[in-house]
DNA sequence: CTGTTAGCGCGTTCAT
DNA sequence: ATGAACGCGCTAACAG
């Protein structure tokens, strides 16, 4: 079944010219009689010809594709970012290569280097959890590289993130100036820096308030079950050290919210009125709960445009190699009824 | 700072042997004294070579990459197929190129072509608006093609999809034994195919049952948004109609069963005592929303992992190709609380 | 205006 | 056991 591809040369042949003058016309290139052209790109369509960007891309060591590294896709957050990626690769004709890392860091690194064979022109990585180690990377390939939402020391790599300490103080500050005093806080095992950054902000935001952060539980991943299993374990810790509920979780993400919102109806905990909630991204869904869920806002998809084209920037400026540059992105206090 | 590549010419070089020599070594093909071969080795890790699986490709004519193309990521259920489909993939070390139609036609004919373009081994279009016209495509360009979830007419082409009839007349049938009879569908505008198969298995079960499918309402999009714009668009009319709501909703897919329990309990309805509520596919979600959604549950991680394995032979046989088949698979019915 | 030559990086004959 | 030559499909550099 596998008809071989008709070439460049298959229409050469046809139209009696050589292969280079069938390629300029096709690229509107170089200078040459209309007649030729038009009978060379009539040629072309009549039997259906589809150049082979492969071939194009090893001789101008362009593939005009990136890689996009994400966690796992079965996440709202990284689906919505990379939908601001696509969007913006498409526009500048750029292809996607998708893998996702299943958050181990090992395999992060054997996607990336599977995506350096590939010849893409740079890569997205979302979320990394080996950060630092793309600083090598770069200085021995040259491949560009931005980092989504990935704290990483030292500065030398190109990222864009968003300001998750900011944010989670002032989502403890929301639920402080509410009243709440016993806030204990949903981590995820997980999570890396993402989960130390809003985990210090709940720190540092109720030390500043003169209020203990006395409790927190890391669940074993940043899913529902995570919120779940970790609500399961923090309630009666709960009870163990104040005789009673926690008055708010802050919760790592909005998924785990979601997990540990069914635990808490399951428990006859009402919320707000017994056990307030926050979440984190505001994702889709989060509205949409009974009681929406108050959250901070990333603005995930234009973090995705923003990654995009601050790649294709360093693929187009490789002559004049571009500083490492931090982009720090800001997002918002959506207070619903949670909290 | 893009350092040019280095190559199989470079470590033959060094090695002082032929670029074959080099590919052999590394390919642990021929026989060779496992002198030199070791040396090659290490030699090619000490440098960091990465080989060009695009000049691979080139000579071999096989990419080990498929395309995967659907509707938008933002879609918990295409990204759990996808999630399926990667896992496969990565199993074979195949590579996935991705991109998103958005539900439009010419999108998705222009992304097929750009697939093509890049010389994938195959493509999988989830919940395709064209499939009939892959039919011409795979004759032209004998490039394998599976689709999921795209019932096509005809049948001349690979494909996997879920038997929407069949579960969606299970859940109606659900929500008769319950007692329900004025019982409304909520369907989607831009669902396509998909729709029509929902829409149908509700009416043929409540004409079966001597009951009049006489409310049906369209949202926009499948989404949250076009969940509750129908839903708001329903009640009215099931006053005019009924006098009163309707004591269930069969929704097109869980999130607009979510978007349409929003609008239903800002009205003051109460799930499911005042109306029922069903959805379909069983997103993670469903099961921790107040209350946990009645749904038909998708294979939907196997749906991706089946249409990859599907894929993989088609390109594997190309040889003696292998005849059009569509392979169907069961969902299951999941009861919980909303209905 | 167009054809010839060359080469991207690799795998695959053939020779040796 | 290994090297020389060729070609995958395309574009870039020169010729003419």
């Amino acid at each position: 079944m596998a008809k071989k591809r008709i070439s460049i040369k298959d229409i050469a042949k046809l139209a009696g010219v050589s292969s280079p003058t069938v390629s300029r016309a096709l690229h509107g290139d170089g200078r040459m009689s209309s007649a030729t052209r038009n009978r060379i790109i009539q040629l072309a369509n009549e039997i259906g010809y589809t150049p082979s960007l492969v071939a194009r891309g090893l001789v101008t060591q362009r593939s005009h594709c990136v890689g996009l590294v994400v966690p796992t896709f079965a996440d709202p957050f990284h689906s919505e970012v990379a939908q601001g990626i696509e969007e913006e690769a498409r526009r500048h004709h750029y292809s996607l290569f998708l893998a996702s890392t299943g958050v181990d860091p090992a395999r992060e690194l054997a996607v990336v280097r599977t995506m350096h064979g590939r010849q893409v022109d740079g890569i997205i990585v979302s979320a990394s959890r080996v950060g630092n180690q793309y600083a090598e990377l770069l200085h021995d390939t040259g491949l560009p590289i931005v980092l989504i939402n990935a704290h990483v020391a030292g500065n030398n790599i190109h990222s864009i993130y968003h300001d998750d300490y900011k944010g989670g103080c002032q989502l403890v500050d929301h639920l402080i100036e509410r009243g709440y005093r016993r806030i204990a806080y949903i981590g995820n095992k997980r999570g890396g820096q993402i989960d130390v950054e809003r985990r210090r902000a709940w720190i540092d935001t109720l030390h500043a308030a003169r209020l203990p952060a006395a409790l927190a539980v890391n669940g074993p991943n940043g899913r529902l079950q995570g919120g779940s299993i970790a609500a399961e374990q923090l309630l009666p810790q709960a009870q163990t050290l104040w005789g009673a509920p926690p008055q708010a979780i802050y919760c790592y993400n909005d998924t785990m919210a979601i997990g540990a919102m069914a635990v808490l109806r399951q428990q006859g905990l009402r919320i707000p009125t017994d056990v307030a909630l926050t979440g984190f991204d505001d994702i889709d869904v989060a509205a949409f709960l009974e009681p929406p869920l108050t959250t901070l806002r990333q603005p995930r998809h234009k973090m995705g445009v923003e990654a995009m084209k601050a790649l294709l920037t360093l693929i187009n400026e490789e002559s004049n190699p571009v500083p490492p540059q931090a982009t720090i992105m800001q997002g918002e206090l959506i207070i619903r009824h949670s909290a």
